[in-house]
DNA sequence: TCTATGGTTCACCGTATGGCAAACCATAGC
DNA sequence: GCTATGGTTTGCCATACGGTGAACCATAGA
């Protein structure tokens, strides 16, 4: 298992920040340019374009500049692959619970027998 | 959808860290000793200890100590709580990816008719 | 060409993070 | 009781993070 990853510990950490997670979750409607995904916060822009910057540095999302607006648009594949890891320890957890219960099941069994 | 969710902050952050993955990659097969977890790391003990704190207060592992020992074990509600997060976020995308295949195609059909 | 707009850069600040060494505490086992 | 073991606390350090204000750049539009 690759927990050893920078992809993982730039997407995760990229993700620990409400403003970040919220530019996310407002990118998955569609693209939009900065000034629109700054909108909504309280901070000024110099802060805000520090957060996009940690997202596009993370691969979570991509911008290009047209004219003089920069458009920025969600990049799935770092979402899914932060997802994955996920439900991967998930699954092993989920395993190993019915390993641990098979077991107890097994050791119920012996006492019968006893 | 809450964005703004300290437990989501502490939970990402937490998952930021590889060493922190790996002990929750471990945790996955079964509690296991803070000595044990410890060990296939180069960090001297107090500072592997942060990060076990890190963990704690982020709701993803619990501890206890008997005796002399502090076992750790996984506590999958935060992990389930993190992947269902980033899960919507894919849904969402995945919705909205559809409406736009729906749009382009409503295009393309009123260019055929044109 | 002038102006407003949308971004960008820079210098700075307080706090948090991740690591260390050293001293310390508490219990298991002889 | 002594000692070894497993863990904890404390103080320190360098770097990263999240924010600010002010100055600056480049293009869209009148």
């Amino acid at each position: 298992m690759a927990n050893h990853s920078a992809s993982l510990d730039t997407a995760f950490h990229a993700l620990a920040d409400p403003t970040r997670r919220a530019v996310v979750h407002r990118l998955v409607r569609g693209a939009a340019p900065v000034k629109e995904l700054a909108a909504p916060f309280e901070m000024g822009l110099p802060a805000f374009l520090k957060h996009l910057r940690v997202l596009e540095e993370s691969g979570l999302i991509a911008t290009e500049k047209r004219g003089r607006v920069r458009t920025c648009r969600l990049q799935p594949g770092r979402l899914t692959e932060t997802e994955r890891w996920l439900s991967r320890q998930r699954a092993l957890w989920d395993a190993s619970a019915e390993r641990l219960a098979a077991y107890v099941e097994t050791q119920m069994e012996e006492d019968e027998t006893e």
